[in-house]
DNA sequence: GCGCTTTAATAACGCGCGTTACTTCCGTGT
DNA sequence: ACACGGAAGTAACGCGCGTTATTAAAGCGC
């Protein structure tokens, strides 16, 4: 077995069992091009490791073929719903690279973002992913420079590094479009603060749809609510108590949760969803959107969309090539379920 | 700066750049016990590292000192509620010694799961965590026992690996005494699937509770659902449209998601939550139970404390102490809100 | 038999660092 | 004068592996 004390089999165990030079053992685990090796000398050796039960040291790997084979990615939160999508879309992609994902969660602190961050570099990260909870600009710590980074779901206030970001805009257009389309004429926007991207591309994106329909939006119908299921609660009953002939027959809220205040006002009032009132969310929280009664329509933000691109660009980063696009948007699906 | 092709700053740089040999340098980085280096040395050292913005190389630092400095997190969906609050308590708490996490994900596929285990084991984690979504048993890869491994929400099959699960049984019991202490003495136990383990234990707490309470357990309140808001919503109808004398006033269900289905069921006939029925949940998914109206009592999984947990364990059993206990359970809070 | 090319394999170096064993220098006691 | 001991520092080895240069053997034509 092995012989060194750590005892673990290294390759030279190999190399010894099998009868050959360590070299022998490295070119035939990797597919040394160039080099000769006779069918029977590889078998001889496969066997030896099936036998001995040798696994390849990353570590030592990594160190003599000066490529750490790996990708960082540090969140905000690891918990919310959407850091698990980033990862999955990340380390998937990645995967496929043979490259492994380094997760780290910043938890708002920017002293262990920071933290987080060295022991990226430490480990050599080939790229860095840096991903947040919602749309906004975020300004990094400068060791972040030190190696190709790429913006999840933020932007860079210094306009320097490249980012992914959801189409905002398309996804506000997309969602009014299909309320459009089923009949409705008086939608009403229960928007998010005001002042964040999200909640300014979804609007946009509203108004130029209902102008597509040739209606003339009309801004009695957008509330800007807190994105709490009891301010967007509020804000329906305000819409929903207009006179009848003025009274929106459509909401479209700005998350899922929002989404729930909505349905509670329009219960309340013995309204049914969608026959009476359509609903559309954001976000598609799964928890909520899925077991809400009737299932709620709503539009997904690509998080694992977003990773995948992001580890697509950090690969090309790596490998020295140039960005085609210094931003990309990516689509967000319309979910239909049965509240439309 | 670098002298090396990498163009990376290493060790010897410092060296020369502090006057004094590689050995010294990283004897002030490691505070080597026994090794009297003067202020002033160590002064021009740190100077240098700063200078050159040097970091040490974690992988070759693992490599020198055969130590990896992993440990291997394993789950079946990162995308998950769940899955994030185990990396929350395991990260933080492998940060306390120097550790890092390696996450993978299985995808409940087992080429995945023995993909990402090899992964691991190349990349030679001190320990693994194997973390499932439901609790229930499972059976782990024979390669899972080529280092120390701790179950987290699992138990194995074969009864040799350690375990952290959830004290379900503790749970239902809590559960039920908040709602024996708000008055009620008919409560409905909208149960899941009653083959898994979490069925089990909870009815078990329940019933419990009951008798403490002098209450004899009444079979019929008790409702084995699917777990889905809409199975929950059917059970809650069956039990709430039982004679006014013989309906319960009181429902504990499996999840919170079935929590939202008896929530309608019960909105549904006029009745009121918590003044007429009261409803307890279980899982804790801030989605639902935070955004639910009236807020929804419920309990914790707890699984950032089970991460955490798992963690310790690791580190004991890494350090070659024998575990104290082969199975700890760990406690669901329960959380108030308004639903009672 | 001799040179030449191809095939098969190896010795040796380096990746960046931890660590052990060893050296040198200086002050102190007798 | 010499031995002794501690302080300050270094040379050298090894961790497990990728890679380059080099060697040894085999095949081939003449």
């Amino acid at each position: 077995m092995a012989t060194n004390k750590s005892q673990r089999v290294t390759m030279s165990d190999v190399a010894r069992h099998a009868g050959v030079s360590r070299t022998t053992v490295s070119f035939v685990l990797n597919d040394k091009p160039g080099a000769a090796i006779p069918e029977e000398t590889r078998r001889r050796i496969l066997e030896a490791i099936d036998e001995l039960g040798y696994r390849p040291n990353a570590g030592a790997r990594a160190l003599a073929a000066n490529r750490s084979g790996w990708f960082g990615l540090i969140t905000e939160i690891v918990t919310g719903p959407f850091a698990g999508e980033v990862i999955t879309g990340a380390q998937s992609r990645a995967w496929g690279d043979r490259r492994f994902l380094l997760i780290a969660a910043s938890e708002g602190d920017p002293a262990q973002e920071a933290a987080a961050l060295d022991q990226m570099l430490e480990h050599r990260v080939e790229g860095l992913l840096y991903a947040t909870t919602w749309h906004r600009a975020v300004t990094l710590p400068k060791a972040a420079r030190e190696v190709p980074t790429v913006l999840v779901n933020c932007y860079d206030a210094e306009g320097e590094l490249p980012c992914i970001l959801p189409d905002e805009e398309s996804g506000g257009y997309k969602a009014t479009r299909r309320l459009l389309d089923a009949g409705h004429t008086r939608i009403g926007l229960i928007n998010l603060d005001p002042a964040i991207p999200a909640a300014i591309g979804r609007r946009e994106g509203y108004e130029r749809a209902l102008r597509e329909a040739g209606i003339t939006p009309d801004p009695s119908l957008v509330i800007p609510g807190w994105a709490t299921a009891d301010g967007a609660y509020t804000a329906a009953c305000e819409l929903l108590d207009r006179p009848a002939a003025d009274r929106p027959t459509a909401l479209f809220c700005g998350n899922d949760r929002m989404a729930m205040g909505a349905y509670d006002a329009i219960k309340e009032r013995g309204l049914r969803i969608p026959h009476d009132v359509a609903v559309v969310g954001f976000d598609n929280q799964e928890l909520i959107a899925a077991y809400l009664r009737p299932k709620l329509t709503t539009l997904a933000l690509p998080f694992e969309a977003m990773g995948t691109k992001g580890i697509d660009m950090l690969a090309a980063l790596a490998a020295g090539q140039p960005l085609d696009t210094h931003q990309v948007t990516i689509d967000c699906p319309l979910l239909e379920r049965s509240s439309v």
